[in-house]
DNA sequence: AACCGAAGCAACCGCCCACGA
DNA sequence: ATCGTGGGCGGTTGCTTCGGT
């Protein structure tokens, strides 16, 4: 079925922004008739407009219900939850807040809190922690507004810190998952440390060394983190208690970090990209190994890392000098 | 003061679906 | 079952405003 004319094509149909004038028309038409037929509404109401424009105009502008003005924190994190519940679907959303239409709330997402997200180092489509390891640049930033901070949200700061947080530690993750070098810290007890001493045990099928845990991968599909409730957010206190925050959902729950056998994710060793050994330099054409590619893990002496320590201490200090190096583009792209 | 780029937003475009003939 | 139409919806465009140089 082909696609039909919305109005009029050869009519010549006005276009562009409304005229005070025609908003009078339309509006005392509605008022005294109802909009009716939107075809045939513009020539009843003695307008030059296509019915779909006058549709268009009444519902976003002219409704008397209308709410204009700024959106409000309560408005705002509202669209956040629901985004991240409904995805773009705007009008679903302008349902759940009176007096806003779906095209405002969609224009005020591309504008504001699109940028918003992003800059908390989250992803604005999937609500994750975003995975382009671009988050380490931001992380100054993130410093100076915590010292600075005096009517910043708290709670927005902390999700903000947490995000940072949780994204070094998929990119960790991600990094342990795919180097074909033994990493040197033992995955294990990295997450035992991060569990606030507590032992983990130790999946069947995974080697002291960590190497290629596959059972891992379901670390690597983290979930929405604008879904949480800023009340749980403190109780975040740890790499496995971040992970039990996001159980219920569909994230990682506390028993898949044990879950033994095949996981979820169909990544294997053999489709993992080399990610250090084979790391190459593009000098102009030709490649050669780089220099300052580590030669082992990158990751040393991370035992001692908690999400309660402030990035100032010095665990979170040796995690983002050690990840550094993972911020240029070709490392991204081999983690992609 | 003039220019330019970025940001914001109103309006349009075109695809899709429900519904009735 | 098929087709035509109306209307809803998400994506995109382009104009206006603003801030920096």
């Amino acid at each position: 079925m082909g696609r039909s004319p919305c109005c009029d094509q050869d009519a010549g149909v006005k276009k562009g922004p409304w005229t005070p004038e025609e908003d009078k028309l339309l509006v005392d038409y509605i008022k005294d008739n109802g909009h009716g037929s939107w075809r045939c509404l513009p020539k009843l109401a003695g307008l030059n407009r296509c019915g779909k424009s006058c549709r268009l105009r009444w519902t976003n502008y002219l409704r008397p219900d209308i709410k204009r003005g700024r959106f409000t924190d309560e408005e705002e994190k509202l669209i956040i939850h629901l985004h991240s519940i409904l995805g773009n679907k705007w009008s679903s959303i302008a349902t759940k807040l009176p007096g806003r239409t779906d095209n405002e709330i969609k224009n005020y997402w591309n504008t504001h809190l699109r940028k918003k997200l992003l800059s908390m180092g989250i992803d604005p489509v999937t609500h994750r922690p975003r995975t382009d390891l671009n988050l380490l640049a931001g992380i100054p930033n993130l410093l100076a507004a915590a010292q600075t901070a005096t009517c910043w949200d708290i709670n927005a700061l902390r999700l903000q810190a947490d995000a940072a947080k949780y994204q070094l530690l998929q990119g960790l993750l991600r990094a342990l998952a795919t180097t074909p070098v033994a990493p040197s810290v033992d995955l294990m007890a990295l997450l035992a440390a991060t569990n606030g001493g507590a032992s983990v045990s130790q999946p069947a099928g995974v080697n002291q060394q960590g190497t290629r845990p596959a059972q891992y991968d379901g670390l690597l599909n983290l979930p929405a983190l604008t879904s949480v409730p800023a009340a749980t957010l403190p109780a975040m206190s740890s790499f496995s208690g971040l992970l039990s925050s996001f159980g219920a959902g569909d994230g990682l729950s506390s028993t898949e970090l044990g879950h033994s056998g095949a996981s979820g994710s169909n990544m294997t060793a053999a489709m993992a990209p080399p990610l250090v050994a084979a790391k190459e330099c593009n000098d102009g054409g030709t490649s050669t190994p780089c220099e300052d590619t580590p030669a082992s893990s990158p990751f040393e002496g991370l035992e001692n890392l908690n999400l309660d320590d402030e990035f100032s201490s010095d665990s979170w200090k040796d995690l983002l000098e050690q990840m550094s190096w993972l911020n240029n583009p070709n490392d991204q792209q081999q983690l992609m």
